[in-house]
DNA sequence: TGTCTAAAGACACTTGTGGATGCCCACAA
């Protein structure tokens, strides 16, 4: 049991005990727990139960909660909480946009127990006719309950590979070959994962087929599977697997089949002669191959790597040999936007700093929360100060790996950012996103982007959209107006590394490149752990042919630095800017 | 629930915002 199930327990239970409408003080304290939990730098599980209070600084009570937790898998109150709500009622407080006093309300006026009670009340609008609710909350209701179900059944790209990988291994053993590959969408790296497709090369399917069935975890769909073909669901998540079992000789042959989408092998050849193979699928099918890199030379194409075949103008360009050398993970120097335990993350300046330098890394920049960001414990000026004090002095010990002094700064409902310029000037760079009022139009929300990006003192925008893939979808936006604005500007763009944003999409990376607008491979780390995610940043960059020279994070600490400092030197504050007109 | 000051009982809520509804709920990390 991870620290993240263990908060996930507590606040549920808080969740819960809000729902029964119990001591409003006693849902704090377990909120407080679970805040507590989020804070730790370590994993509770692999220590000593005895030591739990002193170690978590947390209260006698919460501590035996959480041993009783990864004892048991739960504690009581949760155990007499959940014994208390019908399942569907518990399900109900996923959907974002009501919470537990709205939910009540349904359960106890309308007896609403589910989530399909819930979405047939509003589409024959019963919602809206309830105290408190009206026709717009039904409509929210029916959004929400919409994007829940179509993140059914789906998985994030790291889920979804830590699956296929165990999936792979197990397949390896039974079928005794390494030949097991991975194919489909998670080759192509998508940010998200409907169907886990595999590939094995085998002369005995049938023991494939009796590994996966007794797999526990992972249902058969007998009517959907052959001799060659093995289909299912994984119970758990829902997510689709398949796996295809070939014959040695067709091995190449169908992972390419598999891996490819539609588009990129049905898109008719460039240079496609009469009486020759029009597609790459017509190629394959024609003649066997043992390389995939065989199969474009064929045809007179640069190789094409798994991950851009996606029918997007990959293959005009491999005719003419002008895929570019894309990032790689070797290219980056350094790591931009992280949070320390100054706003909230879980390590120390120092801690965050002497990580990335341990691992040859040359620099960090580190933007904790603004000011309004008072949920994420966001930096006043003053403890803006002293941050920048703490940094100086570690800079002086660290040397020459350096620590870049920046911020994650609100960009507030009007597009204005979140300190006064005096504050704004005194970091090396800084970060603009958006954090709070999520529902705006896409001219609103386009708007109050543009000023932010328009303001001198923003150096980077910070995940462009807000969404939390298959949690909660970003606010709309002109997306050409924004990378506009930010060539425009000189304004670089984040691909927020964290698989739950992924963001910028990785399909406006190559808009944003023509329009000569770098993108930096942002982790967005709260903790030193989450460096591990610039992994990601750098496939959705791949996805977009993003290259090492257009990402600001490959560039050396001195041309980092050099960057910075040119660019702090040609603001030029507009008069109303000056703290006084006699300074 | 948990902590504090005083020995059982008082007192404490990240916070600010927006939006929908009729005065409060949900959300941001």
């Amino acid at each position: 049991m991870t620290n993240r199930d263990l908060i996930r327990a507590f606040k549920l239970a808080a969740q819960l005990l809000e729902l029964h409408d119990e001591n409003p003080f006693k849902i704090r304290a377990y909120e407080g727990t679970a805040n507590a939990l989020d804070q730790l730098n370590f994993q509770v599980a692999d220590m000593d139960r005895t030591g739990l209070p002193d170690r978590t600084g947390l209260s006698k009570s919460a501590a035996a909660r959480v041993a009783e937790l990864l004892d048991t898998g739960s504690f009581d109150e949760l155990t007499r909480l959940l014994a208390i709500t019908p399942p569907g009622v518990v399900e109900l407080l996923n959907i974002k946009g009501i919470g537990p006093k709205k939910i009540r309300q349904l359960w106890r006026e309308a007896g609403i127990e589910s989530p399909e009670q819930l979405r047939e009340a509003a589409e024959q609008d019963q919602i809206s006719k309830l105290k408190g609710f009206g026709k717009k909350t039904q409509d929210l209701i029916l959004a929400a309950l919409e994007f829940t179900s179509q993140s059914k059944g789906k998985l994030l790209f790291p889920q979804a590979e830590a699956l296929a990988t165990d999936l792979q291994a197990r397949l390896r053993e039974a079928l005794r070959t390494e030949q097991v590959a991975v194919a489909g969408e998670l080759r192509r790296c998508l940010e998200t994962i409907e169907t886990i497709v595999l590939v094995a090369a085998t002369s005995t399917p049938d023991r494939g087929h009796d590994a996966l069935d007794a797999l526990e975890g992972l249902a058969a769909e007998p009517a959907q599977c052959g001799v060659y073909c093995w289909r299912g669901t994984t119970t758990e998540s829902g997510v689709k697997v398949e796996v295809h079992f070939v014959t040695k000789e067709n091995f190449t042959n169908q992972l390419f089949l598999l891996t490819g989408n539609e588009a990129h092998l049905t898109e008719a050849l460039p240079s496609a002669m009469p009486g020759q193979p029009a597609t790459l699928r017509q190629v394959v099918k024609k003649e066997r191959f043992y390389q995939e890199e065989a199969i474009y030379e064929k045809v007179g194409l640069q190789y094409v790597v798994p991950e851009l075949r996606e029918g997007r103008g990959e293959l005009t360009l491999a005719k003419e040999q002008k895929i570019p050398r894309l990032l790689e993970d070797t290219d980056l120097r350094g790591s931009l936007h992280n949070h320390s335990n100054h706003s909230d993350g879980a390590h120390t300046l120092r801690q965050m700093a002497e990580w990335l330098r341990d691992h040859q890394y040359q620099y960090l920049g580190i933007c904790d929360h603004s000011q309004a960001a008072h949920y994420a414990n966001g930096l006043s000026p003053e403890r803006v100060r002293q941050q920048q004090q703490e940094i100086d002095q570690l800079n002086q010990e660290l040397a020459p790996f350096r620590i870049f002094k920046g911020i994650e700064c609100d960009i507030l409902s009007d597009g204005a950012l979140d300190y006064t310029p005096d504050v704004l000037s005194s970091f090396d760079f800084v970060v603009t996103s958006v954090h709070s009022n999520l529902r705006m139009d896409e001219r609103k929300a386009t708007e109050r982007m543009l000023r932010a990006i328009e303001n001198p003192y923003c150096t980077m925008l910070g995940h462009p959209t807000g969404r939390l893939l298959l949690r909660r979808e970003g606010y709309p936006l002109d997306f050409k107006a924004i990378i506009d604005a930010c060539a425009k500007h000189g304004v670089i763009i984040e691909i927020n590394a964290n698989p739950w944003r992924l963001d910028l999409d990785w399909r406006w990376v190559r808009y944003a490149l023509d329009q000569g607008v770098r993108l930096s491979i942002n982790p967005d780390a709260h903790h030193t752990d989450g460096y591990a995610d610039m992994r990601y940043g750098v496939l959705m960059g791949r996805k977009g042919m993003l290259t090492p020279d257009m990402t600001f994070n490959a560039l050396s600490v001195e041309e980092v630095a050099a960057y910075f400092a040119e660019r702090k030197a040609n603001i030029k504050p507009p008069l109303e800017y000056k703290k006084s007109l006699f300074e």
